[in-house]
DNA sequence: AACATTTATATAAACGTTTACTTGGAGGAA
DNA sequence: TTCCTCCAAGTAAACGTTTATATAAATGTT
């Protein structure tokens, strides 16, 4: 059964040696020997038995800015899920990380995908668009975490951040609010800019103009968002009395700006984050997030990039993983004014 | 030069399959044999010159209660500068997770251990003691990460815990405090009892009385820590002017549950923590606490397993890392006072 | 043009590993 | 005892990979 690397050498004249390095992109071989090799390899079947069972994945960690916080919470919380998944099925983890910022960034690109039964799970937060087009010559199945492009040819493990930040501009409504600002990163990464598009047609849905003025662009980190939110502040702009924000960061960051320029939360204005990191259940207000389970996305990463390896088709699929509302203190019913007023009568 | 396995099969008179398969642990060898056959492999010198060259490190994350927030935000970074480093000497990472709780956690690590030419790195801020025994049993080179016991026959890497506890308490005594009150974890992984006798270290030092009123055991997440202390100060005990930490954790709690019960940080009680969580940055008000460098730890890991592996000296060696203190604002300068007075006159 | 050097390509041979198979002895059952 | 089964121990042979080497073409030098 088992087509033999000896096989291939003997139908297509190249000693096993060359077959060898042909198939799986070492050096020294001629491209057009290469190409003989691998389409001769391909059409006796070689690959179809020894890819049925994988034993190793990679887990590349692409990096461009540097560790963000971000990153730093998504990502072991994400690899335990794909660890754990993998433990179950007797697949050993490589880790690897991809710096954008190397000068062999895409030699080193290619060696990473060289090995055609290793798939390679690549987590894209911090991808560049351009970059798509190195992955496209990996020559191992492929799947795109947390990163979403329609250009891309492989299937991909997402945060439905459209619907997810829909949702909490959903809640903010039902809470009485009507005028909803939007906390945007000033760098605007592709989740932010799907957190955007479920701001604007979460408003839309609820007949709510989104007011240009009510949208606040900040760094996205906590130090900077605090100060540019203080300076906005200063000018003693219009407020909206809700803000939904890109992430928790930024949700922070303005929230201690409008807390040492006197502005409450959730009295005055009310907030709503995204990504509900840790540290957002102890602030006080505590803040009302969305969570994602980063656990669940490292397991279904693994799922998916199996089923990609057995079944071979070339269909891209996104699987979306669905954040849920965590309700906290950062968020007033303004509805309750009435019912107050109820009670004193 | 080069040993090769054929040589120790004609010497020993077995195969090369037998000799290839003792040295590897894997099984079908009768253990006598197996003994003989290392045993001429070493003499041959056969290890010497296979090992030399690292090619593959395996990072394990020992795991027992499941990640707490204390992970969360420690093993991206370290394993950030681990893979930076091995990156940099063509060391490929293989990240394993080992789970305490897992029925055949004993035949998983000794799996683990089984390929000599991959040295393994092992987290152990969770580690228990009498695991310790099973780790001895491995076959290949081993490093300790945060985590450190003397009964160890192998070297690690570690914070300087100790050393760091001693001069958080230096700086609040510079700063002219003399009640000195440790926020103690109720869950003592070793780190924490590290950062305790540093703290005895420290007031000793400073013939400061370790008064056990003012050692208040909280659990180690924020919540728990938070209600805690609460029910601590409902009692309204005499208070120290203030307290160091086991954890940014615990210190946030502990401070979020003292300004809820109207006593002022750092006004009434300043605050010191541990480890410098990214977030400790933006708390009201922000955290004075004690920050090693993760990454660097990552790297060193790598650089001591890589010396160990090619220098196979016997010797034991702890690398600490020093922690520095990070200053912010929940620290009061209680000599101020004076120099205000002196300004009054 | 003549010679030397470098580079690209291919392979023979040797490597360590794995698989399928042989062997011999232990342990029961009759 | 005889027969059968089972299992641990060991190996032959085949596997894919790697290394050192051969060869021819391309390039540089005089």
């Amino acid at each position: 059964m088992g087509t033999t690397i000896r096989q291939i050498s003997e139908i297509t004249g190249y000693s096993p040696a060359t077959v060898s390095k042909a198939l799986n992109n070492k050096g020294g071989v001629n491209s057009g020997t290469s190409d003989v090799i691998v389409k001769t390899a391909k059409k006796m079947g070689y690959f179809q038995e020894t890819d049925d069972k994988i034993k190793r994945v990679r887990l590349i960690v692409y990096k461009n800015y540097g560790l963000n916080i971000d990153e730093i919470q998504f990502f072991p919380l994400m690899v335990d899920g794909f660890q754990k998944e993998c433990q179950r099925q007797g697949i050993e983890v490589v880790v690897s990380y991809l710096d954008r910022r190397a000068e062999d960034f895409e030699l080193q690109l290619q060696k990473l995908g060289e090995d055609r039964n290793t798939p390679v799970v690549i987590t894209g937060t911090e991808i560049m668009e351009q970059d798509l087009r190195y992955l496209k010559n990996l020559q191992c199945p492929m799947l795109m975490m947390d990163y979403w492009h329609e250009s891309m040819e492989f299937s991909g493990v997402l945060t439905d951040n459209e619907d997810a930040m829909e949702r909490a501009v959903d809640y903010l409504v039902s809470k009485g609010h009507g005028e909803i600002g939007y906390l945007k990163g000033d760098f605007r990464i592709m989740a932010f800019r799907s957190r955007e598009f479920g701001y604007w047609r979460g408003m839309g849905k609820h007949n709510l103009t989104v007011d240009r003025q009510y949208t606040v662009e900040l760094p996205v980190t906590m130090d900077g968002a605090c100060q540019n939110m203080k300076r906005y502040l200063e000018a003693g702009p219009k407020l909206p009395t809700a803000f939904v924000a890109d992430n928790d960061i930024i949700a922070l960051g303005a929230m201690k700006a409008m807390q040492e320029s006197g502005i409450a939360v959730p009295d005055d204005v009310s907030v709503i984050g995204f990504d509900d990191m840790p540290f957002s259940a102890i602030t006080i207000p505590g803040l009302t997030s969305m969570r994602t389970s980063k656990e669940t996305m490292g397991k279904l990463a693994v799922k998916r990039i199996i089923e990609l390896q057995c079944e071979k088709s070339a269909v891209r699929t996104k699987t979306l993983v669905c954040p849920e509302l965590v309700e906290r203190d950062s968020v007033k019913n303004i509805n309750e004014r009435q019912e107050e007023v109820r009670w004193q009568i």
